[in-house]
DNA sequence: TTAACGTACAACCATATGGTTGTAGTTAGA
DNA sequence: TCTAACTACAACCATATGGTTGTACGTTAA
Protein backbone atom coordinates (compact mmCIF):
# COMPACT_ATOMS: atom_id res chain seq x y z
CA UNK A 1 0.00 0.00 0.00
CA UNK A 2 1.38 3.85 -0.85
CA UNK A 3 1.66 5.71 2.07
CA UNK A 4 0.69 9.29 1.39
CA UNK A 5 1.63 11.57 4.52
CA UNK A 6 -1.40 14.29 4.96
CA UNK A 7 -0.15 18.12 4.12
CA UNK A 8 -2.71 20.42 3.79
CA UNK A 9 -3.94 21.36 0.00
CA UNK A 10 -1.88 24.94 0.94
CA UNK A 11 1.48 23.69 1.55
CA UNK A 12 1.07 21.31 -1.61
CA UNK A 13 0.70 24.69 -3.51
CA UNK A 14 3.07 26.18 -2.35
CA UNK A 15 5.92 22.83 -3.02
CA UNK A 16 5.03 22.56 -6.85
CA UNK A 17 4.27 26.36 -7.37
CA UNK A 18 8.15 26.49 -6.01
CA UNK A 19 9.35 24.00 -8.49
CA UNK A 20 7.31 26.19 -11.37
CA UNK A 21 10.33 28.82 -11.84
CA UNK A 22 13.62 27.89 -13.08
CA UNK A 23 15.72 29.98 -11.17
CA UNK A 24 14.07 28.48 -8.50
CA UNK A 25 14.82 25.17 -9.78
CA UNK A 26 18.36 26.34 -10.23
CA UNK A 27 18.52 27.44 -6.66
CA UNK A 28 17.26 24.62 -5.25
CA UNK A 29 19.92 22.26 -7.44
CA UNK A 30 22.76 24.96 -6.29
CA UNK A 31 21.93 24.08 -2.41
CA UNK A 32 21.77 20.80 -2.96
CA UNK A 33 25.68 20.35 -3.74
CA UNK A 34 26.28 23.88 -2.02
CA UNK A 35 25.78 25.86 1.13
CA UNK A 36 25.90 28.93 -0.70
CA UNK A 37 25.00 32.41 0.63
CA UNK A 38 21.92 34.50 -0.46
CA UNK A 39 25.06 36.66 -2.34
CA UNK A 40 26.78 33.78 -3.28
CA UNK A 41 23.15 32.82 -5.11
CA UNK A 42 22.11 36.10 -6.80
CA UNK A 43 25.88 36.62 -7.57
CA UNK A 44 24.86 33.96 -10.24
CA UNK A 45 21.76 35.10 -12.00
CA UNK A 46 21.07 38.34 -13.91
CA UNK A 47 18.85 39.99 -11.27
CA UNK A 48 18.57 41.73 -8.48
CA UNK A 49 19.64 40.60 -4.84
CA UNK A 50 16.15 41.64 -3.83
CA UNK A 51 14.41 39.70 -6.68
CA UNK A 52 17.04 36.59 -5.50
CA UNK A 53 15.93 37.10 -2.21
CA UNK A 54 12.35 36.19 -3.09
CA UNK A 55 12.97 33.37 -4.95
CA UNK A 56 15.13 32.07 -1.79
CA UNK A 57 12.53 33.14 0.55
CA UNK A 58 9.68 31.14 -1.76
CA UNK A 59 11.58 28.16 -1.67
CA UNK A 60 11.67 28.45 2.26
CA UNK A 61 8.10 28.70 2.81
CA UNK A 62 7.58 25.94 0.75
CA UNK A 63 9.88 24.52 3.09
CA UNK A 64 12.57 22.77 0.43
CA UNK A 65 15.10 24.92 1.94
CA UNK A 66 16.65 26.87 5.13
CA UNK A 67 18.90 29.38 5.90
CA UNK A 68 21.03 29.57 8.71
CA UNK A 69 22.83 32.22 10.14
CA UNK A 70 26.59 32.86 10.08
CA UNK A 71 28.14 36.44 10.78
CA UNK A 72 26.15 38.54 8.76
CA UNK A 73 26.30 35.95 6.30
CA UNK A 74 23.03 33.43 5.42
CA UNK A 75 24.01 30.12 4.33
CA UNK A 76 21.53 27.96 2.10
CA UNK A 77 20.84 24.54 2.64
CA UNK A 78 18.25 21.95 1.37
CA UNK A 79 15.12 20.31 2.98
CA UNK A 80 15.64 16.88 1.68
CA UNK A 81 12.57 15.62 3.13
CA UNK A 82 10.27 17.99 1.58
CA UNK A 83 11.85 17.73 -1.69
CA UNK A 84 10.90 13.73 -1.25
CA UNK A 85 7.24 14.71 -0.69
CA UNK A 86 6.29 16.41 -3.76
CA UNK A 87 7.97 13.14 -5.44
CA UNK A 88 5.66 11.02 -3.36
CA UNK A 89 2.22 12.34 -4.32
CA UNK A 90 3.87 12.05 -7.53
CA UNK A 91 4.35 8.46 -6.75
CA UNK A 92 0.72 7.86 -5.15
CA UNK A 93 -0.56 9.27 -8.85
CA UNK A 94 1.74 6.82 -10.55
CA UNK A 95 0.60 4.02 -8.46
CA UNK A 96 -3.36 5.18 -9.36
CA UNK A 97 -2.24 4.69 -13.31
CA UNK A 98 -0.95 1.79 -12.47
CA UNK A 99 -4.11 -0.12 -11.27
CA UNK A 100 -5.98 1.54 -13.80
CA UNK A 101 -3.79 0.09 -16.33
CA UNK A 102 -3.78 -3.69 -14.38
CA UNK A 103 -7.70 -3.35 -14.35
CA UNK A 104 -7.95 -2.76 -18.29
CA UNK A 105 -5.52 -5.76 -18.54
CA UNK A 106 -8.24 -7.59 -16.68
CA UNK A 107 -10.90 -6.70 -18.97
CA UNK A 108 -9.15 -6.57 -22.11
CA UNK A 109 -7.27 -9.91 -21.26
CA UNK A 110 -8.38 -13.76 -21.27
CA UNK A 111 -8.71 -14.74 -17.51
CA UNK A 112 -6.91 -17.70 -16.16
CA UNK A 113 -3.32 -17.73 -17.88
CA UNK B 1 23.53 6.84 -14.14
CA UNK B 2 19.88 8.94 -14.47
CA UNK B 3 18.95 10.57 -17.51
CA UNK B 4 17.01 13.24 -17.27
CA UNK B 5 15.03 14.36 -20.97
CA UNK B 6 15.68 17.77 -22.12
CA UNK B 7 12.40 19.80 -21.76
CA UNK B 8 12.03 23.58 -21.87
CA UNK B 9 12.38 25.27 -18.86
CA UNK B 10 8.86 26.83 -19.97
CA UNK B 11 7.62 23.62 -20.24
CA UNK B 12 8.57 22.66 -16.86
CA UNK B 13 7.54 25.36 -15.20
CA UNK B 14 3.62 24.94 -16.74
CA UNK B 15 4.10 21.33 -15.42
CA UNK B 16 4.85 22.26 -12.03
CA UNK B 17 2.38 25.25 -12.02
CA UNK B 18 -0.13 22.90 -13.25
CA UNK B 19 0.27 20.40 -10.39
CA UNK B 20 -0.01 23.68 -7.94
CA UNK B 21 -3.54 23.76 -7.24
CA UNK B 22 -5.71 21.56 -5.05
CA UNK B 23 -8.67 21.78 -7.68
CA UNK B 24 -6.29 20.71 -10.28
CA UNK B 25 -4.54 17.89 -8.68
CA UNK B 26 -8.43 16.65 -8.06
CA UNK B 27 -9.08 16.69 -11.74
CA UNK B 28 -6.15 14.79 -12.34
CA UNK B 29 -6.85 11.84 -10.40
CA UNK B 30 -10.23 11.90 -11.25
CA UNK B 31 -9.15 11.50 -14.69
CA UNK B 32 -6.35 8.66 -13.60
CA UNK B 33 -9.34 6.11 -12.99
CA UNK B 34 -12.09 7.71 -14.99
CA UNK B 35 -12.54 9.49 -18.35
CA UNK B 36 -14.88 12.14 -17.25
CA UNK B 37 -16.61 14.79 -19.42
CA UNK B 38 -15.73 18.08 -18.68
CA UNK B 39 -19.27 18.60 -17.64
CA UNK B 40 -19.24 15.71 -15.22
CA UNK B 41 -15.94 17.02 -13.83
CA UNK B 42 -17.73 20.96 -13.60
CA UNK B 43 -20.00 19.18 -11.67
CA UNK B 44 -18.09 17.65 -8.78
CA UNK B 45 -16.62 21.00 -7.82
CA UNK B 46 -18.15 24.41 -6.18
CA UNK B 47 -17.46 26.57 -8.91
CA UNK B 48 -18.54 27.88 -12.73
CA UNK B 49 -18.56 25.53 -15.77
CA UNK B 50 -16.14 28.28 -17.18
CA UNK B 51 -13.55 27.36 -14.22
CA UNK B 52 -13.71 24.60 -14.61
CA UNK B 53 -13.13 24.51 -18.00
CA UNK B 54 -10.14 26.77 -17.36
CA UNK B 55 -8.44 24.36 -15.09
CA UNK B 56 -8.67 21.55 -17.56
CA UNK B 57 -7.22 23.60 -20.24
CA UNK B 58 -4.26 24.51 -17.93
CA UNK B 59 -3.93 20.87 -17.10
CA UNK B 60 -4.17 20.42 -21.47
CA UNK B 61 -1.20 22.64 -21.67
CA UNK B 62 0.90 21.28 -19.82
CA UNK B 63 0.58 18.19 -21.37
CA UNK B 64 -0.57 16.31 -18.08
CA UNK B 65 -4.44 15.22 -20.50
CA UNK B 66 -5.55 15.00 -23.42
CA UNK B 67 -9.48 15.68 -24.59
CA UNK B 68 -11.15 13.57 -27.14
CA UNK B 69 -14.38 14.62 -28.72
CA UNK B 70 -17.47 12.28 -28.72
CA UNK B 71 -20.32 13.51 -29.69
CA UNK B 72 -20.91 16.78 -27.81
CA UNK B 73 -18.77 15.64 -24.75
CA UNK B 74 -15.27 16.07 -24.32
CA UNK B 75 -13.87 13.18 -22.65
CA UNK B 76 -10.59 14.12 -20.62
CA UNK B 77 -8.16 11.02 -20.01
CA UNK B 78 -4.02 11.87 -18.54
CA UNK B 79 -1.19 11.77 -20.08
CA UNK B 80 1.19 9.52 -17.96
CA UNK B 81 4.40 10.04 -19.39
CA UNK B 82 4.11 13.70 -19.16
CA UNK B 83 3.14 13.40 -15.45
CA UNK B 84 6.16 11.10 -15.40
CA UNK B 85 8.38 13.67 -16.38
CA UNK B 86 7.80 15.54 -13.19
CA UNK B 87 8.82 12.46 -10.89
CA UNK B 88 11.62 12.21 -12.95
CA UNK B 89 13.33 15.35 -12.41
CA UNK B 90 12.39 15.07 -8.60
CA UNK B 91 14.52 11.90 -8.76
CA UNK B 92 17.22 13.61 -10.13
CA UNK B 93 17.32 15.98 -7.50
CA UNK B 94 17.08 13.29 -4.90
CA UNK B 95 19.99 11.81 -6.94
CA UNK B 96 22.26 14.69 -6.56
CA UNK B 97 21.25 14.61 -2.92
CA UNK B 98 22.24 11.14 -2.46
CA UNK B 99 25.83 11.80 -4.62
CA UNK B 100 26.41 14.56 -1.59
CA UNK B 101 25.64 12.81 0.89
CA UNK B 102 28.08 9.88 -0.11
CA UNK B 103 30.82 12.50 -0.41
CA UNK B 104 30.15 13.85 2.97
CA UNK B 105 30.36 10.25 4.26
CA UNK B 106 33.94 9.66 2.37
CA UNK B 107 34.93 13.14 4.47
CA UNK B 108 33.06 12.03 7.53
CA UNK B 109 34.11 8.35 8.34
CA UNK B 110 37.86 6.50 7.95
CA UNK B 111 39.08 5.56 4.75
CA UNK B 112 39.19 1.67 3.54
CA UNK B 113 37.08 -0.56 5.68
C1' DT C 1 35.61 54.05 14.41
C1' DT C 2 34.38 54.02 9.96
C1' DA C 3 33.50 52.06 5.51
C1' DA C 4 32.01 48.25 2.99
C1' DC C 5 29.43 43.99 2.99
C1' DG C 6 25.34 41.04 3.52
C1' DT C 7 20.75 41.13 4.47
C1' DA C 8 15.85 42.60 5.18
C1' DC C 9 12.02 44.87 3.76
C1' DA C 10 8.88 48.47 1.88
C1' DA C 11 6.94 50.59 -2.16
C1' DC C 12 6.00 50.28 -6.68
C1' DC C 13 4.97 48.32 -11.44
C1' DA C 14 3.50 45.07 -15.18
C1' DT C 15 1.66 40.85 -16.02
C1' DA C 16 -0.31 36.29 -14.72
C1' DT C 17 -3.81 33.72 -12.32
C1' DG C 18 -8.30 32.17 -10.79
C1' DG C 19 -12.60 33.37 -10.53
C1' DT C 20 -17.06 35.44 -12.55
C1' DT C 21 -20.97 36.35 -16.20
C1' DG C 22 -22.49 36.48 -20.79
C1' DT C 23 -22.77 35.09 -25.68
C1' DA C 24 -22.58 31.81 -29.26
C1' DG C 25 -21.76 27.39 -31.82
C1' DT C 26 -22.64 22.14 -32.06
C1' DT C 27 -24.83 18.00 -31.08
C1' DA C 28 -28.62 15.03 -29.30
C1' DG C 29 -33.23 13.95 -28.49
C1' DA C 30 -38.29 14.74 -28.16
C1' DT D 1 -37.46 21.15 -36.24
C1' DC D 2 -36.81 23.11 -31.85
C1' DT D 3 -34.99 22.87 -27.47
C1' DA D 4 -31.81 21.45 -24.11
C1' DA D 5 -27.10 19.92 -23.18
C1' DC D 6 -22.14 20.48 -23.79
C1' DT D 7 -18.58 23.24 -24.97
C1' DA D 8 -15.81 27.43 -26.31
C1' DC D 9 -14.41 31.84 -25.55
C1' DA D 10 -14.48 36.89 -24.62
C1' DA D 11 -14.68 40.48 -21.19
C1' DC D 12 -14.08 41.70 -16.76
C1' DC D 13 -12.34 41.83 -11.79
C1' DA D 14 -9.42 41.06 -7.60
C1' DT D 15 -5.35 39.29 -6.10
C1' DA D 16 -0.83 36.96 -6.65
C1' DT D 17 3.66 36.88 -8.81
C1' DG D 18 8.16 38.37 -10.34
C1' DG D 19 10.68 41.99 -11.11
C1' DT D 20 12.60 46.81 -9.84
C1' DT D 21 14.75 50.69 -6.68
C1' DG D 22 15.52 52.68 -2.28
C1' DT D 23 16.29 52.66 2.66
C1' DA D 24 17.81 50.74 6.97
C1' DC D 25 20.45 47.86 9.98
C1' DG D 26 23.76 44.42 11.92
C1' DT D 27 28.55 42.58 11.04
C1' DT D 28 33.28 42.53 9.53
C1' DA D 29 37.71 44.30 8.64
C1' DA D 30 40.98 47.99 7.97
Amino acid sequence: MVVVRKDSEESLNQLFRALADGTRRSILARSLTETPSVSDLAARYEMSFAAVQKHVAVLERAGLIQKRANGREQLVSTNHARLQRAGELLEYFESIWRQRMAQLEDVLLPKGK
